[in-house]
RNA sequence: GCACCCGUAGCUCAAUUGGAUAGAGUACUCGACUACGAAUCGAGCGGUUGGAGGUUCGAAUCCUCCCGGGUGCACCA
């Protein structure tokens, strides 16, 4: 099962390979000019400049084998079961094969330099979505076997306050996820938390400054320590920026905290028993907001994990020759031979020994690897300015020949800007808490619902469940629907308007169908389990629209850009509407028309719980 | 200094990775609720794709230079 643009593809691929030109050549899309034509190939062209032809005599040779009645039933007729299965098989003659050809294009014609413009007939894409409503994955290809995708999103540090920024992470992390799931990956989220650099023994040494009697800072003591932090996670959080400040403004603290850092990462008890403390409460906060917005994780590590498999590892670089001394630190250089530009060495350890998230990351690569045998890709969504520290890394983990047939990829996301175009910040100059956002846009969503005019059945709760909704669909699909490599502007007055291209819009229009479905379940409509689809000029576009899903899916895999499937679900939500605006359902008198409109509204239902689904939104039953 | 990213309609963003007449949303102006939910639909307005060259049948996309904005270059992550 494919798109329908693909089994053109098929086809017209194999008509350029019968003319000994590139299979691939034939690829067949939807058309930009739909005033032209449903579908269209440039193969041609491409063609033509190969074998330095006039490309209109290369399109032309095209058609012509196109419309050679043999040429589909003798190649292709497998393909098309659904309209073809009257022909009975083995018995091809030229009635038949004409009727084959027939069956498929309603027009061929080459226009413009070599453009070759296709239309199908209805009955060919009745035939298709009859095919792609009996299928659970919509058309949709299985293009992995199980094999395992660790996912490294999310990034939050221990003690510090999630902000906006997060919802980047989180919200591309999260559907890429999603995407690899459907394709046939395990795939595993590692939030993958900040939890052993130089920030903690900032905090460690601060407490201790602040709090000298506490029994983690006395390396004589022996019994247990509390089993609860004395301190909240507010106070944690308030502590940490002063902390930083202090270490900024004053030499002796810097080197204090550097000193408490590495003690930790040696294993010193009291220290650690007080970062348990940080991990604990910060994962509490964390936990609590990401449920808010339905994300989840499998992995719950943090850079701490790997710590002890430094010595082995650092021994294993040695032992392979990646590693060289270089100012009393160890590092790798990543030059790779065909590299002209010059990079930086990857700092693995400080001179003082201690581990940095080079260390910390090339050593994860490490332990992935040997934790999921069957791992294929490993892929990190970050903010882009990390961009040089994953060449660094992933080029180092080459180096050392740990990565051989797995694909890394770092996938950064731009600065969130205000709608001033500069780092976004509250009215109040400070960063705005990503709690604050989330509470901030669900108010907004209550403050809508209450000016609608609700069904009074609706309950207090249920009000609420679908405000929370209403919020995450606005954050999720205002979020993946930018592009991640460009800077986003965060402009909540604007994401709240719920208006023209949001996510409520989308959660409206699958609300609708669901209600018109229910409505006509209350009737006694039914659209059947293979519906028979009738193909008339109102039900046209839409039905053509329906045959895409597959090609917006394998893009958003192929180049990992959920906005494409924002675009789709979008595209596919309007045509719906203005489907819906435009003809009877529930009220068409003729049996068969109704019975069809219903089965596109379900097929519309379907395909858009799917995206929606994917890019991590939940549709309410009503709203 | 070296490297990377960005510049498209007043604003926020697309453009199937080199295809035809650069599309959406928003804002603004009209029009449509006694057929199924108006958080909707239809129509109009809005462009020298930052600029200049080049490559070719064809460029927002590729190459060169320039302008403007942002970021990164080992002991923070």
């Amino acid at each position: 099962m494919t798109s329908l643009a693909q089994k053109l593809s098929t086809i017209v691929g194999a008509a350029f390979e019968a003319l000994d030109l590139p299979h691939e050549l034939g690829a067949v899309r939807v058309s930009d000019r739909p005033d032209l034509a449903q579908f269209q190939c440039n193969g041609a062209m491409a063609a033509a400049k190969l074998a330095r032809k006039n490309p209109r005599e290369v399109a032309q040779g095209v058609v012509d084998v196109l419309e050679d009645p043999l040429f589909i039933s003798d190649n292709l007729s497998s393909l098309f079961y659904p309209i073809l299965h009257n022909a009975k098989s083995g018995q091809k003659n030229a009635n038949q094969a004409i009727t084959m050809q027939a069956a498929l294009f309603k027009t061929l014609e080459i226009a413009g330099p070599g453009f070759i413009n296709f239309n199908v007939t209805d009955d060919f894409i009745a035939g298709h979505l009859s095919v792609v409503s009996g299928d659970d994955r919509l058309g949709i290809p299985q293009s992995a076997n199980g094999e395992t995708v660790v996912l490294d999103y999310g990034g939050m540090n221990v003690a510090k306050a999630m902000h906006v920024g997060h919802l980047r992470s989180l919200a591309i992390g999260d559907c890429l996820k999603r995407m690899m799931r459907v394709a046939g990956y395990d795939a595993l989220g590692d939030i993958h938390m900040g939890d052993w650099g130089l920030q903690m023994g900032q905090i460690i040494s601060a407490f201790e400054i602040a709090h000298p009697g506490w029994p983690y800072f006395d390396p004589g003591f022996e019994g247990d320590y509390p089993a609860d932090a004395p301190f909240s996670y507010d106070e944690l959080e308030e502590i940490y920026p002063r902390a930083a400040q202090g270490c900024k403004d004053d030499p002796e603290r810097l080197d204090a905290a550097r000193k408490a850092t590495m003690e930790l990462q040696d294993g010193r008890r009291g220290y650690l028993a007080l970062w348990q403390h940080f991990i604990d409460l910060s994962l509490t906060d964390i936990k609590a907001n990401i449920a808010r917005l339905g994300v989840d994780f499998e992995i719950w590590n943090g850079e701490a994990c790997v710590n002890y498999l430094i010595p082995e590892i650092t021994a294993d670089l040695a032992a392979r020759g990646v590693t060289e001394d270089s100012e009393g630190a160890v590092v790798i250089p990543v030059v790779r031979p065909e590299d002209k530009k010059e990079m930086p060495p990857l700092l693995f350890k400080k001179s003082d020994g201690a581990a940095t998230y080079g260390t910390t990351d090339v050593a994860t690569i490490y332990d992935r690897i040997k934790t999921y045998p069957k791992i294929a890709k490993m892929i990190y969504e970050t903010d882009l300015r990390q961009n040089l520290h994953f060449e660094q890394v992933f080029c180092a983990a080459e180096k050392a020949g740990y990565v051989d047939g797995i694909e890394l990829k770092h996938i950064g996301h731009g600065t969130v800007n205000g709608p001033d175009g500069k780092p976004f910040k509250t009215r109040e100059g400070k960063a705005m808490k990503f709690s604050d956002m989330v509470t901030a846009v669900m108010a907004k969503a209550e403050e809508r619902l209450a000016e609608a005019n609700l069904d009074e059945t609706i309950g207090i709760e249920e009000r609420g469940e679908i405000a929370r909704m209403v919020a995450v669909a606005t954050l999720k699909f205002t979020e993946l629907s930018n592009q991640a490599h460009m800077d986003y502007i965060f402009d909540i007055d604007r994401m709240t308007q719920f208006e023209g291209k949001t996510g409520p819009y989308l959660l409206y229009q699958a609300v609708r169908i669901k209600s018109l479905l229910r409505k006509a379940e209350a009737q006694g409509f039914e659209a059947g389990e293979t519906p028979h689809f009738v193909i008339g000029d109102e039900d046209r576009s839409l039905a053509l629209l329906l045959t895409e899903l597959p090609d917006h899916f394998e893009a958003a895999m192929k180049h990992y850009t959920p906005h494409v499937l924002c675009e789709y679900a979008y595209t596919l939500a309007q045509g719906f509407s203005s489907f819906y605006g435009n003809c009877h359902i529930l009220s068409e008198e003729n049996a068969g028309v109704r019975a069809s409109r219903l089965a596109l509204c379900a097929l519309t239902y379907r395909q858009l719980e799917f995206v929606l689904n994917v890019l991590g939104i939940d549709i309410p039953e009503r709203m």
